[in-house]
Formats: structure tokens, sequence, C-alpha cells
DNA sequence: CCGCATCCCCGAGGATACTG
DNA sequence: CAGTATCCTCGGGGATGCGG
């Protein structure tokens, strides 16, 4: 039986990400917030350099981006690799753990984006009953 | 063939959650953000209530958990049924939508949670040799 | 029990400028 | 090109209190 069925608090794992504490909540947090979702989905499409991936995810500072980089580099999710070339160039690519991830999140994303006549007819629906009070 | 197996920009869909203005990203957002993620995953075991809710979910306070709810609400993804009864009972469940977002989800939770160790380990290795300058 | 309203603070995150 | 440093703002989000 696949452990991964189980409910959460029934499972035997030492990691559960429902409890404040738990280290896994902070990767988890890496991995959907804004910008690492992202990042992650396009580093799965290939390797990619640091402006190439600022320009793919649209809207993304470069503050942001760095930092988005370092916590997964830090997680093992994201590996970078440096030429000391001039001008420089750095590429990023997904380490195996980093592609396990990002194909599970880019099945979401594409769920999410698939469906979304279902959540704009859905908000409509809401808005309409709710707002007109 | 698949079309979500397809790269972001060659797709002919209408949302693409990689382009800053697109609504697919907000929604995104809700269903990966902090809470909205622990939120789909608790409903996913059924139907619960406010409080039950708020115990699963660690950390949680009213106020977010709320607005939490009527984002997700309001994106067709949870339905709200309100008993007017007192003291008042209300229940929260996934639609059909919210379950297959809700399963997407905790697969890659499980995913997660299954690999903090090498998570760990990686971040242990990069503390070392970064942390040493 | 189920919330909404209010106050308030702190940190995510943008803009800009600078370095190697 | 690939970042780091600094400043500043805005809203996420906690605490508290009230109402149905």
């Amino acid at each position: 039986m696949d452990i991964t069925q189980e409910r959460a608090e029934a499972r035997d794992l030492p990691f559960n990400v429902f409890a404040k504490a738990c280290p896994s909540r902070g990767t988890l947090e890496h991995v959907t917030g804004r910008w690492g979702a992202l990042t992650l989905g396009a580093l799965h499409e290939g390797s990619l350099r640091f402006n190439e991936l600022r320009r793919r995810v649209d809207g993304v500072s470069e503050k942001m981006l760095s930092q988005t980089l370092h916590a997964l580099e830090r997680d093992g999710l994201v590996h970078r690799e440096a030429q000391p070339t001039n001008p420089p160039r750095v590429d990023y690519e997904l380490t195996p753990l980093g592609r396990d991830v990002a194909e599970r999140l880019l099945g979401l994303i594409h769920l999410v984006e698939g469906r979304m006549d279902d959540v704009l007819a859905a908000r409509a629906r809401y808005d309409e009953t709710r707002g007109a009070l």
C-alpha cells in the first residue's frame, strides 16, 4: 500500500507539513511560493541563465529572483553552474529532486490553467450573489 | 498527444501563468499560498467545520483562515454549507474541481515530506561550504 | 460557535544604484 | 552579464474586541 495515500496524521513519516514547527513547511513554501513555483516551472524546460529566467518569469525583480534561486539551491532543488569567463555566464538547472518537484508543480499549474474558465465562472456567480448585498 | 506536456509558450491555451497579467496566476497563488495549500490539503480528508479546520492547519489565525476560505470559495474550489441552527454550524468541503486541485497538491506535499532528508542534507552541505566564507 | 471589524507591526518585495 | 546593497512602501497577517 502506498503510504502517500494515508491521511496526514495517520502516516508515520517524520515530517508533517500541517504541523507549525515542521521544516517541511518552509520548503513547501519555497516550492509553492509566488516566485518559487514559477522559477521551477520555467527551469523544467531546461537550463537557463539568470536574465533568461528573469524574462521568462514575467514580473519578477532582480532581487526576488536572486533570493528565490538561493533558497531553491540551498534546498537542493536547483543547481548553479558558474563559468569564470568574461562576461560571466551562469546557468541554472534543476537537480533530479528538483525535476520531480517541478513535474508535480507543472501538473498543478496546467490543471489550474486548463480550468480557469470554471474558476472565472465561479467567481462571476459568487460576485453576483454576494456583491448584490 | 497531451497538451500539458508542451512548453508554456508553445501551448495555445488562453491562460498562461507565466504572464504577469494572467488571472490564472492569482488563482495559482490562492491554491499554493501559505494557507491555501494547507487548507485544501486538510479538506481533502472530508468535510470540516471552521474550528476543526483551524485546529488542523496548525498556526493559522482566525482571520487568515476566513480570508483563505473566501478566496477558495470564490474560485469555486470550496463549498460552504451553513446551517441556520443555534449554535451555528458551518461545513466546508471541496468541490469536484477543488478535489482535483487538492489531489495534485497532496502529491506535491507528500513528495516534499518524503524527501525532506535529502533537502536537509542539501542544506547542510550548502551551509557548510557557503557559510565558511 | 462562526465569524467580521479594527488596529498595528513587521517583513516581503519593488526601485535604484553600484560592483566584479 | 550576474548579481549585491540600500532604501522605502505597502499589504500580509497577528491580536483583540464585538455581533449574530
